[in-house]
DNA sequence: TGTACATCAGTGAACGCGCGTTCACTGATGTAC
DNA sequence: TGTACATCAGTGAACGCGCGTTCACTGATGTAC
């Protein structure tokens, strides 16, 4: 931040291009979906010929990458900030759920609906792992009061997407459970599935939250 | 079935092909995608020229429709199905992940990410609301060993998506989570996310369900 | 049973569109002496 | 400080592609007498 900066201004200039082109390809998402992103949409909107992006970013499928890979980090970032300001399990939560609502589409490139044929980087496997740690480490300071189920006994052989992480598979298992609980209400909200219905989701939120807590 | 066919041989050969269009389609969404669905790409399939499906259906909007009508449709038959074969809680979850598992395009094109702008038609509220009436009968049934909390006070005012059920909000309440947690686990694992962890998803949703059995 | 007519399935040409991407090029920006 | 050169951003034309959709037409299937 305050180093100085070591950039040429050419250097400055692509990657605030780059970032506009990121910026309308967002839009654009919000506007029509992902499987719309188109680059020369985007440099029509930005009043550039189609072929200048190509200076920018090898190929469409390079942006979408990108714009991938960008959801992951901006998550990760999250998490990891929360979990560094003294968040627990609950701060967590409040983190992800602000998080999904200031941007969904943002949230369902990353948990939505998979693009057959489609294969993501492998950076986004190691950030997926940073996101799981986080999430492990706040599962691992809650007691449990539940009795061993034949999932603990599975996880205690079938866990080296914990690896590094001592955790037994009590804490394993609750860490799966608040991923796909969070997930379950987060996602169907985002979808508009509650949409006919008149409830407040976030109240839906709280109480599987509070489950969780609690048990 | 055993009715006297009153459809004219014409009216029959119009459904076998209407059905024909319908499985290239899904075939084509599982291959590329939803928004990959593409009337000339199915006519070639077929072996027929691309205006020819025109003769029976009025544009690519309306073979969507009809393909997310159907899934809706099938669901809801699915649960009717076991419900009326005296299917509980347990057996209506069973009947939902062997549904989801059968076909997790069609899953997603109901509970995936939505397509911006897509509208789908007033049929599929009626065919929800099927659905959430069969998971309501099936909640109502189970007793409750919950605290109040502040979703079943909410709910008690906030129930209209229940109209015409006269299910305590508590039972409304057991029915929320349970599509939301079953949906949970059935969303990340149908949309990969437990592919690098090799646990069995199989007993995360058992132990999800044992769970929403037990409290 | 046979003929005359209406219905309807499917074709091929055509329209306009937008896409990703390559390529040879112009003109501006930065670098080296 | 000024000139010569290299770098690089952006353009416009072009390629081939597939899409949804309309339209005038052919040929087969079914219906009415």
């Amino acid at each position: 931040m305050a180093a100085p900066d070591t950039k040429t201004p050419r250097e400055r200039y692509r990657a605030q291009v780059r970032a506009e082109v990121k910026a309308h390809a967002w839009e654009q998402i919000a506007t029509a979906g992902a499987s719309a992103l188109s680059l020369n949409a985007i440099a029509k909107r930005m009043g550039m010929s189609g072929p200048a992006l190509y200076r920018y970013f090898a190929s469409r499928d390079e942006l979408m990458t990108e714009l991938i890979t960008d959801a992951y980090r901006s998550l990760a970032d999250t998490f990891r900030g929360a979990a560094d300001s003294g968040a627990d399990l609950a701060g967590l939560a409040h983190a992800l759920r602000g998080w999904a609502l200031e941007d969904p589409h943002r949230y369902f490139l990353i948990y939505g609906t998979p693009v057959p044929g489609y294969h993501a980087p492998g950076d986004v496997t190691t950030i997926a792992a940073e996101i799981m740690a986080v999430l492990l480490d706040a599962c691992a300071t809650l007691p449990s009061h539940r009795p061993e189920s034949p999932l603990d006994i599975h996880l205690a052989d079938h866990r080296q997407w914990a690896e590094g992480h001592p955790a037994p598979p009590a804490v394993l298992h609750r860490a799966l459970i608040v991923w796909s609980r969070l997930h379950g209400v987060l996602s169907l909200e985002l979808a508009g599935q509650f949409a006919g219905m008149d409830f407040d989701p976030a109240l839906l939120y709280a109480a599987e939250l509070d489950d969780l807590l609690a048990h």
